[in-house]
DNA sequence: TGCCGACTGGAACGTTGTTCCAGCAGTCCC
DNA sequence: GGGACTGCTGGAACAACGTTCCAGTCGGCA
């Protein structure tokens, strides 16, 4: 059968670096950062370690390649016919979506030892760069706003990839839930002591409620306050 | 001598949590977050591996213990007449000089495993928290703030220990300096595809030139601004 | 003096990333 | 058609890691 020219798989099909990489992902969202090893995935590729080495370079780039499958998909949106503010939100919102959906990429993004300009984040820099030009931020203070938004974005996926992590972590643990967890480091919190915790215990209440993808809007809009109210000279002081 | 009651040592200085954690900050320091060794330490403490986890359960709280020892002296300072604006500015740019002093920290924070509210980061946000307190924000928007100005340090701060790391990685390569670096990556940045990374290429010239420093108090006061501006509400819709 | 618990440090275990290399399937050239 | 050559495979092996184990040693107390 078939064998006018070419069997199409040598075994099932050949391995190939995006093979390879899909695997990983699927590794990483099923076991966790941890979870991604060599041999586990030479096993789910029916191959050895050593045959995934002639694919990529090592451990490094395959997290790479991984965080940019997650990403990259988010950033095929259209900007057009949105004001710079929705276009950032959108953006924004993406990348929070991504790294929620794959809580790795979190932790995993700054432990990579980042080949200059090569970091899977520089696309997301010029997305936001160029809606902050849009929003007619004078030159000199465009990188500023610009990296304000990003490293925003980053501290809150990573500070949401622990808290999540944490949250699985407790799951497994006392076979909880998400909001069970929640509840725990908020009961946690009250029960700080009242002097040198006197904030932490006032809106304990509130992380119980939050909702973690409100807040980050919440927290661009700050910002977005911040560069559109100080547009003058790129930056307020009191 | 002195063998009135009990010489001072057994051999050199007993072993302790104190000793095992600043050996662990000096080695974190000196060769990075992949020097720190169970061996290592054990040979710069001359013992051996085992000996440590008589005085630390393990490498997670052995971390966590060497980033609070970095992070709590910068929480030391007195806020009292001053206006919040200049506390939390103050207090950012500790927790900013401290993780620009000791990279690792960045890189670690993120993959913790974070004890629910036992973060080393609980007290910078409790710190953070009293500033928006006195700067009126109301009630139901003051974790949305804090958390937002918290958020954005330790994404700076992650990316900060990231460049600093890509650079002495470049530095240990190449034989040149952090300013060199920023050259290189500009430079990169420059010969981008145009059409792609029209911004980026726009701004290389302001990485150059640029102060890490400066740029993080300009962030934090594009926050503060938000936070201020919106305080009716807590949030700003255009 | 003799014992006991606190503490030590070297050996050993299991797992990791990475390297090495003998072998396979095709393809090209003679 | 038959050998060399290349692209690729996968299992074995290596060094290094975190961690555990345990035979010891020490100081203080009975």
């Amino acid at each position: 059968m078939a064998s006018r020219k070419s069997r199409p798989e040598r075994r099932q099909e050949p391995l190939s670096r995006e093979r390879i990489v899909a695997a990983a992902v699927e590794l990483l969202d099923t076991v966790g950062e941890g979870g991604l090893t060599f041999r586990a995935l030479a096993e789910r590729l029916a191959t050895g370690p050593g045959a995934i080495y002639w694919h990529v370079t090592g451990k490094n780039e395959l997290l790479a390649a991984a965080i940019d499958a997650v990403i990259a998909p988010t950033l095929a949106g259209d900007d057009t016919g949105t004001t710079p503010q929705e276009a950032i939100r959108s953006l924004a919102l993406g990348v929070f979506d991504a790294i929620d959906a794959h809580p790795w990429v979190g932790t995993t993004l700054a432990q990579l030892p980042r080949t200059p300009g090569k970091s899977p984040m520089l696309r997301v820099f010029e997305r936001i760069g160029r809606q902050v030009q849009a929003l007619r931020v004078p030159e000199a203070a465009q990188f500023t706003a610009a990296s304000a938004l990003l490293s925003y974005i980053l501290g809150v996926a990573g500070q949401n990839a622990a808290n999540t992590r944490a949250a699985q972590a407790n799951a497994d643990r006392a076979n909880t839930d998400r909001a069970a967890f929640l509840d725990a480091v908020a009961t946690a919190w009250r029960e700080l002591d009242p002097d040198q915790y006197r904030f932490t215990r006032d809106v304990a209440g509130q992380l119980r409620e939050h909702d973690d993808r409100a807040e980050f809007v919440a927290g661009i809009d700050l910002i977005l306050a911040g560069i559109t109210a100080g547009r003058a000279d790129g930056r307020t002081r009191p």
